[in-house]
DNA sequence: TTGATTACTTAGCAGTGCTAACGAATTATA
DNA sequence: TATAATTCGTTAGCACTGCTAAGTAATCAA
């Protein structure tokens, strides 16, 4: 059967949404182990990785609205996690940055997190690790080229 | 740097974790359209696919509690989307079943999303769609098996 | 028959997403 | 400079989704 370029994608967004969904699920329950949620873990993840930044540019790079991204900081702080500082140029905005205790705590969970999916993937020879890596790389890719256009 | 076997598995998994997370956030704001959440509109396509079934099998099927499972097919039933029996052989269980509007509404949403994941994806080239659908199979296939195992 | 198990519901907590509305600070304009 | 428009973050309030604990009703086992 000829396929359309057109209904290919259609097939391949369907089976990777639903394959997506599937995988997160069976590895969300691991989240719970470090008593934060996943919101919490993927921001601070950001701010580990990126570096402080005020809450609007966090809010962006997580996808998510302000007052969302405002509750997940508060719960951040709250934790002790990460701190809040004063902005030098402009005082509307705040400064985010990960604690130590922060960086402590995400390396634990991404640990568990990943080790755990790991485990799910243990059953997968070499060849196919390979293109669940290059997949990660694409679907990684074609969100940042998406977020751009919207 | 030479790779072990076990830490590419981790940089798989936990690139693919972050990959499968950023995916889903960014093709999650369009099942709002559906007026439905994405936890109603995945256990509606189970009973569609799937056929009627008891609470908790709907709930193993989609890897989530019975209080959980309970609470989400009383919000299909008030939409209308689901209905629920008695089960004749045993009085304990309920038969719940996909209705023609809940069966209506899942082809229009599934419609709706997965044309905006495509979308997503439109900057990708065949080859690269190609490597994108074997790695859905291999992760069917990862929690499938990693499933079993439990 | 009585006790244990199973199926589902209810109650209550926490997390995460949204929009609307607000205050404070900054920037643009008259 | 004074005022208006914009930007940044917060608060309030709604909905959905996950959990555990506890309760009810039905079934199964001893």
């Amino acid at each position: 059967m000829a396929r359309s370029e057109k209904s290919f994608r259609l097939e391949v967004a369907d089976r990777l949404h639903s394959a997506a969904i599937h995988l997160l699920r069976h590895a969300r329950k691991r989240d719970v182990v470090a008593g934060q949620g996943p919101a919490r873990l993927s921001a601070l993840s950001v701010l580990v990785f990126g570096g402080p930044m005020a809450l609007g540019q966090l809010a962006a790079a997580e996808q998510v609205k302000a007052p969302t991204m405002s509750r997940i900081v508060a719960g951040l702080k709250r934790s002790g996690l990460a701190k809040i500082e004063a902005d030098a140029k402009d005082a509307r905005r705040i400064r985010v940055t990960a604690t130590a205790k922060g960086k402590r705590l995400l390396q634990q969970a991404r640990v568990r997190r990943i080790r755990l999916l790991a485990e799910t993937l243990s059953g997968l020879r070499e060849a196919e690790l390979d293109t669940l890596l290059r997949a990660a790389e694409l679907m990684e890719r074609a969100v940042r080229q998406a977020s751009g256009r919207e």
